[in-house]
DNA sequence: TTAACTGATACTAAATTAGTATCAGTTAAC
DNA sequence: GTTAACTGATACTAATTTAGTATCAGTTAA
C-alpha cells in the first residue's frame, strides 16, 4: 500500500530545500540536483506547487522560486491533496443508493474512519517541523569538536 | 488517495457474504450475484483467497467455497496484504544509504509512523466485526412490527 | 453421462504514475 | 541589445498497476 507517490514525494523535498534557504531564489536545477529529483519532473512539479499558492517565482536571469509562506503553514496534506487529490470521503454518505448493499457500507465506514486519521496525522505534519526535525538529526549527527 | 483497490474491496465483501452463510458450500456465482462483482474477476479474487488460506473449496456440482475459520480472526489487514501486499515499512531502516538524503529520511519516519498507524487499524477490523456491525444495521433499519 | 462447479492460466483494456522534450517569454548582466 | 539563465505552458511517451475477460482442464453430485 503506497502512501505517497513520487509527485507529493518529491514536492514535499522540494519545499523542505526551499524553507531551509528562506528569502532567496532557488532554481528548479539547484533543487532538482540536492535532492536528486529528475530536473523535468521537478520543473512540472514546481509548476503546480507554484500555480496552488504555496510557492512563487521569478522569471528569468537570476529568478527561480521561493516559499509563498510561513513553512510552519504548509501541511504535507496540502500537497497530497495537490497531486493525489483529497482523502476520500466515500460517497456513501451522500449518496444513499450507494449503500443499498450494506456489506459494501459497513466496510466504507471503517475505511472512512480510517481515511480520516490518515488525513489527521498529515494535517500536522508541516513543512516547518519536517525541516526542525531535519536540522535536529543534523545537529546530533555532526562530529562532536 | 484510493486505500484499497477493488481487488481488497470485493474480497473482504465476499468474505462477508461468506461469513453469514456459516457451513454452506456458497458459490462464486452466488457471491458475485449477492455482492454485484463480476462473475470472472471474481472466481479470481476467490482463487487468491483460498491460496492463501483463509477460504476452502470444493470442487464439482453441489461444491463451492466457505470460510477456512472463525470470521472474527480474519482482519481486513490480512487481505490487504494478500492484494495490495504488506503496508510499506520505508526501506530507510534497513539501508542506510538511502538515508544520505535526510530530507527524504524525515519524511519517511512521518510516513512510516502514520503507516504504522493506518496498519494498526486495519488489523483492528475483522470480518466477523464487519458481520455484526451490519446485522446491527439490519437490525435497526427492519420496519418495527 | 451430464451439468455445475473450481483450478490454472493467458490475455486485454483502462487508468495512473513517472518521466521527457520543446518552444515561448522574461530578466539580469555584460 | 544581445546573450545566457531562468520560468510558463504544453504536448508527449513509457512503465506500472489496476480492472476485467476468456478458456480449457479437472472434479463431483445427481
Amino acid at each position: 500500500m503506497k502512501v505517497l507517490t513520487k509527485h507529493t514525494d518529491y514536492a514535499v523535498r522540494a519545499l523542505i530545500s526551499l524553507g531551509m534557504k528562506p528569502d532567496s531564489w532557488v532554481t528548479a536545477k539547484a533543487v532538482s540536483e540536492e535532492q536528486a529529483i529528475p530536473y523535468q519532473f521537478l520543473r512540472r512539479i514546481m509548476q503546480e506547487l507554484i500555480k496552488s499558492g504555496l510557492v512563487v517565482s521569478r522569471e528569468g536571469a537570476g529568478g527561480g522560486v521561493r516559499l509563498a509562506r510561513d513553512p510552519d503553514t504548509i501541511r504535507v496534506k496540502d500537497v497530497i491533496e495537490i497531486f493525489q487529490g483529497a482523502v476520500q470521503v466515500s460517497e456513501c454518505m451522500f449518496r444513499k443508493q450507494l449503500c443499498s448493499n450494506r456489506a459494501n457500507c459497513v466496510l466504507r465506514h471503517e475505511i472512512m474512519r480510517i481515511e480520516q486519521m490518515v488525513n489527521d496525522e498529515f494535517a500536522k505534519v508541516t513543512v516547518g517541523k519536517l525541516i526542525s526535525d531535519l536540522k535536529r538529526v543534523q545537529v546530533l549527527s555532526e562530529p562532536k569538536l
